[in-house]
DNA sequence: TTCACTGCAAATGCTTTGCAGCGCC
DNA sequence: GGCGCTGCAAAGCATTTGCAGTGAA
């Protein structure tokens, strides 16, 4: 609680993202953005750094991180977390701001928009005095399959 | 990712969790559920090992990891994972569901209710076929003493 | 040439586990 | 009295970070 928020990223959400921020355009990181569209799923920074070694492309570890967060941080991918607490990420469908609703049997992700929620979190903010705003919003459940397993147990 | 449920625990999922399976009433464990009434909202197994500290009661982190993974698995308790990847539990009878709005700075929360999101998620659940629906929301952002302090740095 | 990006390895911090002693049944 | 539960400390792991060399612009 102390080291607060930050969610996932260790970044301090320097409220402006700084527009001018350019990225210089690297194998490691032309590599793993290939290799997130190959992967079109959630995969963990340890997955795909074993993609990549399979796959022939050498990128250190600790480079796979930063560049993986690196992309969360520009909105490029989403983040969440499996069940195992790791961080898992995927190239984003929906380039705008958006939730999921998640299975928390099979981990099955549905992306979902939410205009209402934003604007009803924007106006909860507002009237406490609160800035700089961010918020999460996740739903969990049993997805049509895994609720008929359920079912039939 | 392929593997639901037991988050974390190395548990082998014994198909049954055997119904005779009885958990001995210890002081710990006794200490561990008040605690879990008396917070009656999400809290990491580190906050919850802080919290039994101040209050004076002693219970090693061990055993808090111990005892509350136990409880999970008997479902006595809501598993969760945090923005920072760490399980968070909460006891299962929620009496009044309500919402965070968090300073990211100072840890200041307001508790905020929202019957609009929950017939928003109620129905987004819907719609996508989804049962057994819970979900989070956390609004993150500056309380209104805290963005002074920034403005004026 | 410059300075961001990389790789390597050590460091960090949460979570789990082995082992011996204690206390609930 | 037996055996599950605890505490302690060490181990395990994913993730982060310091530092010096490399390469994009």
């Amino acid at each position: 609680m102390s080291q607060g928020a930050t969610a996932g990223s260790g970044r301090v959400p320097a409220s402006a993202p700084a527009p001018g921020r350019e990225q210089r355009v690297t194998k490691q990181r032309l590599a793993v953005s290939a290799a997130l569209d190959d992967l079109a799923d959630f995969v963990s920074t340890q997955e795909l750094h074993r993609f990549l070694q399979e796959r022939g492309t050498t990128v250190s570890l600790a480079t796979s991180y930063r560049i993986l967060q690196s992309l969360a941080d520009d909105g490029l991918v989403d983040v969440l977390r499996n069940a195992d607490g790791e961080a898992v990420y995927r190239r984003c469908a929906v380039t705008g701001h958006h939730h999921h609703l998640l299975c928390r049997n099979c981990g099955k992700a549905v992306e979902v928009e939410a205009p209402a929620v934003e604007a009803w979190a924007a106006r909860i903010a507002k009237e406490h005095g609160f800035s700089a705003v961010e918020h999460t919003v996740e739903i969990f459940g049993l997805c049509p399959d895994c609720t008929q397993l359920q079912a039939g147990h």
